[in-house]
DNA sequence: ACCGAAGCGGAGCAGCCGCTCCGGTAGGGT
DNA sequence: ACCCTACCGGAGCGGCTGCTCCGCTTCGGT
């Protein structure tokens, strides 16, 4: 009688993976704008498949970076050391490192910014991502190493920025910026700034 | 015989104008990615008209940027007082919040970064403010404020990483972000940099 | 083995964009 | 005043993109 609320084919559920791989590897090597023939293509699926999984383009996408983001956390979490202004500053590179392979990834990252229109569903991207920066910051607070008046949303802002130069100028050239902002981070150059 | 050159028709050289001033409007308003259609109407012309004095849309908002750029630069250069260091800060604060109210400007400007494929022409809109930045890095570093490792090429980089995010966030948040980086720049807060 | 239904694929639709083409218009030297 | 010619306008072409539709396939419970 009461029939088990459909368990899944098991076709539908290896497609539905393929898909999500397919956008993400997209998504991470081209930036947002992706063919969505493309996406199935490399899925090996057809159209019909790609969009009976995923009401509209957008929709795969976010749920494509929800899991770029989850394993760029992971990562990076795995990477702390406990010496707070290392971690931090280790963290901020590996983020632009991985975005200059990836030059859609803080791209995604950037769409999530608070005060956006619309993007509402891609706002949990950021929620992987977002506590870890926090931690990273608290720590280097309480550490005295990151200069007092700065929050997790101005660490946030700094690597968006320099994630968008990362991809589009060699690697010295952003490291050398870099540098200078965490420089301009470090207790000992505290100036007022104007406040949040 | 000889008749002369071409006397330019006096209708012909005013939607040439208008052409540039559409296209000018529209790029400073809403980014890189203007439709050909929508500037022939904001310039009062057919489309036959746009691509006669224009071969291809890229040259057009080229030869419109330009003009952005050269009268950025003047505006920029009118307001030095002398003081280096202020004289820096304002010009970045001031191209910043210019960009605030235009978000294609720097866009436009990131698209000429050395390096970048194709583009050659619009190269030489950098040029109306590549020039400024130097002498500013010049005078700064003559002070003694900015730090003797900067170059102008890091500033330049450093604007176009803001220029990014200023129009997405708050401009409190991007003056913050402004204020850490200038921060950094300063030569109280040197820290050995990675060679150019 | 059977069979209903969930799932599949890809041709096709509608809309957008850069660009071209050509019949009509009007500027300006004579 | 005339006429030749440079110039104008906008319909239309080809190509790309997000999305839909529907005939066929294949899964998996019985």
């Amino acid at each position: 009688m009461t029939s088990p609320p459909a368990a899944t084919r098991s076709d539908a559920a290896r497609n539905r993976v393929r898909l999500l791989d397919a956008a993400a590897g997209l998504i991470t090597e081209r930036g947002s704008d992706v063919d969505v023939r493309e996406i199935a293509r490399r899925a090996e699926v057809g159209m019909g498949t790609l969009y009976r999984h995923f009401p509209t383009k957008e929709a795969l996408l976010d749920a494509a970076l929800e899991h770029v983001f989850t394993s760029w956390a992971a990562a990076a979490s795995a990477a702390l050391t406990g010496r707070a202004w290392s971690d931090l500053s280790r963290f901020l590179g590996d983020a632009l490192t991985r975005q200059t392979a990836s030059p859609g990834l803080l791209d995604a990252y950037c769409q999530a910014l608070p005060g956006q229109a619309g993007n509402t569903a891609r706002q949990h991207c950021r929620q992987q991502v977002g506590p870890l920066i926090a931690e990273l910051v608290r720590a280097a607070h309480a550490s005295g190493d990151l200069r007092p008046d700065i929050t997790a949303e101005d660490v946030s802002l700094l690597l968006v920025a320099l994630g968008r130069i990362a991809p589009v100028v060699p690697e010295p050239s952003w490291r050398r910026i870099l540098h200078v902002s965490l420089d301009g981070l470090r207790a000992s150059s505290a100036t007022p700034l104007p406040h949040p």
